[in-house]
Parts: structure tokens; C-alpha cells; sequence
RNA sequence: GAAGUUGGUCAGGUAAUCGCGGAGUGAUUUAUCAUUUCGAGGAAAGUCCGGGCUCCGCAGGACGCAGUGCCAGAUAACGUCUGGGAAGCGUGAGCUUACGGCUAGUGCAGCAGAGAGAAGACCGCCAGUAUUUAUUUAUUGGUAAGGGUGAAAGGGUGCGGUAAGAGCGCACCGCAUGGUUGGUAACAAUUCAUGGCGAGGUAAACCCCACUGGGAGCAAGACCAAAUAGGAAAACAAUGCGUGGUCCGCGCAGUUUUCGGGUAGGUUGCUUGAGGCAUACAGUGAUGUAUUGUCCAGAUGAAUGAUUGUCUUAAAAACAGGACCCGGCUUAUUGGCCAACUUCUUUU
RNA sequence: GCGCCUAUAGUUCAACUGGAUAGAAUUUAGCCCUCCGAAGGCUGAGGUUGCAGGUUCGAGUCCUGCUAGGCGCA
């Protein structure tokens, strides 16, 4: 996957089975975050886009790509397993909105992840 | 100048910053850094055809099934392409066509209509007979010119002919059969001969004829590693499997069901190919042959983008992203550019 | 990636070998019945047969191309 090593992302079935089961979200309009908490010291990223939201592929990874560039600008005080899902109709949105929401999530996920940690 | 037809071609260039996939090299070291270099399309799409490749021992035979369907050629092959013929459309350049056979057979054609296929007398027309004031009515025949029905009614026009009519006869046109000429052929022409013309529609109805096709697909297949119990019971063996429509042939020897148990990680296939570029020659053309020089994605939850400036521009905007690889077809789609040709208008 | 299947009233299904107004249940509107409802009865409404072409005198049915939805293969 682009710009992130094997150990930086979620693989096999297994990995994103993980995350599924136990995860807390965080939501908008365009992307739903599930947030599963690790013990690695870093973080660990899967991407869930499927032929619903947009039937072409340029447009599926178009959104793939806006996500791996927020994942990989974001710096995260404290790591966790994240996969996002994108909903559908988003396509119609440019780049610019994209980028703009997302950040605003990765923004969200830190307390949550605080109260996580603190309540193990 | 305007409108149009056909064919071909392009898909932004450039600078800066951030960022991605493969390969090579060098470091540290086993996953990162530095650097060099390469990195999506005309449709990559739909998966509608054809082939390569791989496995099924061989890809053999018969039946079945499916497909194709004017002729000749091109090709690895095709349902594709090129050239030609025929029919239809357009003023024209041109475009479109599942375009073999219902005089091999069988079937189908509702309703309407007299009659729907070697047909047919409902109205009408004509003649005979009977009847009547009456060419009025009845009846027996003849008749396909006219009316009417229908999507479709068994050559057309004219003249002769006749009781009325009729290819009944003749002329012209059309048609069929045979010949002749041209053409590789489809087919065309015909001042030739014969036939009065009878056996229409539907084969994207069954079917007949000719030709083609064995099946499955890179999730094919091969290798490495890990795991488990090469276990138990019953049935069959003129059997079962390979084999995927059936049978024969061929190969293997156990096979099937129930109970119980287990795995699915990596490597390879994976890119040098019916490749592509240029030139010359052959051919009307599709295409082929020769020579020079060239390497042009190989990923695996899957890489080409973002921001800003600038150039051509009215506006860099349409459709859209490889997953084994090629040849086509079909569908989606924006704006140019080039070439050839057609029609109309104006000027000389 | 590869191999397949389906589409008819709002919903669930029919429609023979192409033949005429596409039928039934349910739904829904009105009326009858009842003191009022339910059930029942009567009369209606509701369809560009997924879309676009073609074959045929005639297409829901046959053929071709699209669109949408679904299934299987490690």
C-alpha cells in the first residue's frame, strides 16, 4: 500500500475481523472511523471502499489515496488499529472537502483514544 | 464561404514543493535511507467472439448439442478485416444488410372473408329453364373483368376475342428454364431458344445442406513449507474414477456413503511478444516479406496524485485505471488537428 | 479475474407451440351488509412487460446490444 510499510497497515481477514469486533467510532457526513486499540507503538491502518460508494475505480482510488495522505500527515500522540469506511455518494465531492473532513476526524480520534486507554 | 461524408491522429507541455510502485547500485542492517532509471488506455471497460498458454494419458470415432451462412481473399484464428456482387436508403460523396434452401419434407397464418394454397361463386356479369304486368322472382350452369374481406387473394398494360369472361390468342414489359458471352466466383449481359406463367408468406418455426467446434480455465497449473489419524463402519465391484451431454475406445485400481478430523502461508506461472518503431519492396486493399536499430508496468487490499505559477487556449476540461498475454467486436466519451471526397452559394 | 442466472400492477406470482382487452391474489377507492367494526358480497383503480433496436401481418414470448440486481469458483 502506498507510502506505508506491511507493519503499518492491516493485511488478512483476521486483522480487519479484529478491529470489527470491538472498536469505538467516530463518524461525519463522508467517513466512518472504527478505532481498535493496540498494543504496537505505532499505527496500523485498513481501508474499506467498496463497489457501492462508486462503481469506477478511478473514483475508488481516488479516495483510497486522500486517505493514505491524511493517515500519513496526521501525527498521532498515541497508536491504535483504525479502519475507515467511506460512504456512499462522496464522489460527487472535491478533493479539497475530502481532505478537509478527514483531518477533522483524525483530529476526533485522539481523546477517544485517551478515554480508551484509560478506562483498560 | 457554408453544410456534409469517409479515414487517420492527439489526449496536454513546462517549473517548483509534497508524495507513490518496480528494478539496479551504495550504506546501515533486515527493514529503512540515499541515488539512478522505468512506470496505464483509446477504449485498460462489457466479457460478446477468436487464438496463444496450462491441465485433463492421446485429443481418437459415432450420435447429440452449439455456432456460422452471397463470392473471393487476408490472418495464428474468428461471428473480424479487405475487395467484389445483390438488395435497400441518400441530390451526392457514401451508408446499411443473420444476404444459403419453403419446386426435401412437416408445421403455422387469430378475427374478418365465398375462398388462406394445384383456392374460391357472397354481391355482380352472362346464358338456359320455369314464372310474371315487369330483365320480377326462383332455379341450373358458365365466368375471376369489377365490388367487398384481409398483412397477404395465384403476372401488368393494351388490342383482339366472347353469351359474359378468362394468357384463350397477340404486342410490349416482367418472370421462369435452357443455352451463349464476360468473370477465379458470387453474379451480370443477351439481338438466342423454350414456356403462357402453374408449386405465394414464414426457416431470428421444426428442419435440410455446407463448414467449424473435445472439456475446463492463471482462482489454469507447478514447487516449497506447515498441519492431521494414509482412522472406523456399511455398500458395490458386469464397478468406480479420469470425463465436464451419451456411447465406444483408451488409461488407472479400488470406489462411494456415513461418522470423526484438518489446512488454505509463501514462491513460481509474470512478461521478449502472432511485440512495437523506421525504411524499402510486393499487392487495388486487408496484409505480407526484407533490413536497420530498440526493450516499452509487472503490482498482489493492488502504484501515476495534490497544490501553485506559466505556455498554446474561450475553457486543459470528456469517458475513464492494468491484474496471464494478444487479435477483434460492442458500449461510454470531450475538444481539436490532418488528408481525400461530395453538394450548394459567391467571385474571377 | 473467470464462469453463470434473473427482471411482468405498490407486493407475490400467471400468461400454452408468437394471435390480440396481459390474468389472479393481495393492496387501494366507493357502495352493500351491521347498532358500530371484522369477515363477506358488488363495482372500479392500479402496467410504456427493465431500456434500445431488429425478425414477423402481429412480440411479454424469437434474435442482438445495453442497464440494474443476484449467485458460484481459492
Amino acid at each position: 500500500m502506498t507510502g506505508l510499510a506491511k507493519h503499518q497497515r492491516l493485511l488478512n481477514k483476521a486483522d480487519f475481523n479484529g478491529v470489527f469486533s470491538k472498536s469505538v467510532k467516530v463518524s461525519n457526513a463522508f467517513f466512518l472511523i472504527l478505532i481498535h486499540k493496540t498494543s504496537t507503538p505505532y499505527s496500523r491502518l485498513g481501508l474499506v471502499i467498496s463497489k457501492k460508494v462508486d462503481k469506477r475505480a478511478v473514483q475508488r482510488n481516488r479516495i483510497k489515496r486522500i486517505c493514505r495522505e491524511t493517515f500519513r500527515k496526521f501525527v498521532f500522540e498515541s497508536h491504535c488499529d483504525f479502519v475507515v469506511l467511506a460512504r456512499p455518494n462522496i464522489t460527487k465531492n472535491s478533493n479539497k472537502d475530502l481532505t478537509l473532513s478527514l483531518n477533522q476526524l483524525w483530529e476526533k480520534t485522539q481523546p477517544k483514544i485517551q478515554q480508551i486507554r484509560k478506562n483498560s
